[in-house]
DNA sequence: ATCCGATTCGAAAACGTTTTCGTGTTGAAA
DNA sequence: TTTCAACACGAAAACGTTTTCGAATCGGAT
């Protein structure tokens, strides 16, 4: 087993100094070329590698970032993980991957383990509960010191900052309208409680739509589903009601959990009743009937992120202080769950 | 927007040494209660925390891990880094997460790039082309160096590390053995070509288990595939076959498009044709019919990947030479694809 | 007054780099 | 021979810690 080698040992093992051997492999012109060349025959001979950390506390920079996500079983993060990840990579960086398991004490303890120099900024997509608590003093934190932080998805006004957002209310918007337009009337809402963020906005665009075309807005349609819920019996309880014709679902799961109690009913999808979802995953695309869906691009929003992050990273120090929101763009993939 | 204060900045603030404030923050007796509660109270109005990476380059320890692996996007491996996380986070380890991209070169220069002091220890899994090439220097280097590696899953015999897996021959065994108790006759199996080792141990299980009933090996009846191939065809292909009765996939995506290319085909499952896939993943629970599967609990498997390396990491530096290869159980999850 | 032990603190090395600045040597020009 | 630039290299600081060791001060005992 040999361990790393390092300019000391180089330096003295060539009987030159420490900044010769440093000079010599940054092939500085300070250094004569005799020197220099042997410096490298060797340095390649012993397959010396610079220090990372020792080059992160001379750089104060670690080119690592860090994305704290609530979950990573979840499709959806993981695509975003990997967009952050290629983009990172192709720049240089590391990623750090933190879960919050949808808490708000671990993505605190999170950010500030990490905040003391081991990363160079952060990713993020809030958890559920501190969109409930409504307490960012831990992001604000971080930000004040100085540390550059890109929230995706899960966002907050409350704090400014780059951000990576889809427009879930017209996406909501646009889905309602597509079951409007092929003349569906009673149009079933599957949503989650409201201090979801992505959820409220796809409520709300729900709602918009109907009101846009003059249809009623029954609170009966509309299921909200709380987090610790079993929510197989409310999605039951929903679906006898029998003048459902149409579903749209704010996610995978709540998608393709209805089209299987609905078949439990005796509905056949998408012959009695249409079912649209959220995000574009495994499930949709796989499940029979496979799921017509607005897909959320995971990748191209965490690639965004990473971009945003790294040029804000690399920018000539507080230059641009503007905060930017960029928009991701959804589509309707249509499926065999609607007709 | 306040820095992040440092030890030189309290003593200077104090007037006193840099070595009274770190010792005033660790409690040593050697300092006097007075200063030590004086530094201590400066140090929380300012918020200091150590510098993690200059602890870092002390201490010769990151408390950081990376873990390497083909693709995120495979439920699979989200769960494995599920399980890593959560137990490297309980010892106050944090995770690096890089991607190979099933491609070798992506893997040697992720390797490389980590391995001059970024972290303290590897977990991976092999990526389909290094599989294939049988090219593992980049990792005997890295152990060579005295950095642990921890494999998962994807290993390879001609390293010599801790490895955690599951026994992909028995498990396949088990499920071909299945089928054969109920009767199934014609048992057909979709698997991967040979290269990736575990489509190679999971068919020789499904072998296996034929002969020790004495059932023919019909070469017909077995299908592998191609990475990069559009393999729907050739499951299609397959399945024109009229006498198969069972079928064992061994991943879901070939579980969940054999059921779908068998609907179109106009065979029902389970009532025509009875699938067993592997991997218990999103697709198998949620798609109709669910499907059974052999359950590989990629949680556990991270979780003790990551405890195996911690458990090195920590101990009394070379003390156990020993590797260990720990097997985590499998299991058949029966639900709607078998009767 | 002297000595000794305890108490309290600071200087400095160490981790591995990069970089600035200074210094010594060489050669050629004066 | 002197002078000066060019060349080649080294010392040291800096990044932020921890820790070892030495030193100063003080009180009490002789």
């Amino acid at each position: 087993m040999k361990r790393k080698v390092t300019l000391k040992q180089i330096a003295k093992e060539l009987d030159v100094s420490i900044s010769t051997v440093s000079k010599s492999l940054r092939n500085s012109l300070e250094i004569s070329e005799d020197t220099r060349q042997k410096v490298q025959a060797f340095a390649k001979l012993y397959n010396y590698k610079p220090n990372n950390i020792a080059l992160s506390l001379k750089n104060k920079k670690t080119k690592t970032i860090c994305i704290i996500i609530p979950e990573i079983i979840h499709h959806f993060f993981a695509t975003v993980i990997s967009g952050v990840e290629h983009v990172a990579n192709e720049n240089g960086y590391n990623v750090l991957v933190c879960l919050s398991d949808e808490s708000f004490d671990k993505e605190v303890i999170n950010m500030e383990m990490l905040a003391n120099g081991s990363i160079d900024g952060f990713i993020m997509s809030l958890s559920k509960e501190t969109q409930l608590k409504k307490d960012f003093h831990h992001i604000t934190e971080v930000i004040n010191q100085g540390m550059p932080v890109v929230m995706f998805d899960r966002v907050t006004n409350e704090i400014l900052c780059d951000k990576v957002i889809i427009d879930d209310s017209l996406a909501a918007f646009n889905a309602t309208q597509h079951f409007i337009d092929k003349g569906f009337k009673k149009i079933a809402l599957i949503s989650t409680v409201d201090y979801v963020s992505v959820g409220k906005l796809r409520t709300e665009g729900y709602i918009k739509a109907l009101k846009n075309s003059d249809l009623k807005v029954d609170e009966n349609l509309i299921l909200k589903i709380e987090d610790t819920e079993n929510f197989e019996d409310s999605i039951a309880n929903l679906l006898s009601n029998n003048e459902i014709d149409a579903i749209f679902a704010v996610n995978e799961l709540f998608a393709v959990t209805a089209i299987k109690i609905a078949n439990k009913l005796g509905k056949k999808v998408p012959d009695d009743i249409s079912v649209i979802g959220f995000t574009d995953g495994i499930i949709s695309k796989y499940s029979s009937p496979s799921i017509t869906t607005v897909s959320q691009n995971g990748v191209k929003m965490g690639g965004k992120a990473a971009k945003m992050l790294i040029e804000r990273l690399e920018a000539d120090e507080e230059e641009e202080e503007q905060y930017r929101t960029e928009v991701i763009e959804t589509e309707l993939v249509e499926r065999e769950s609607t007709r």
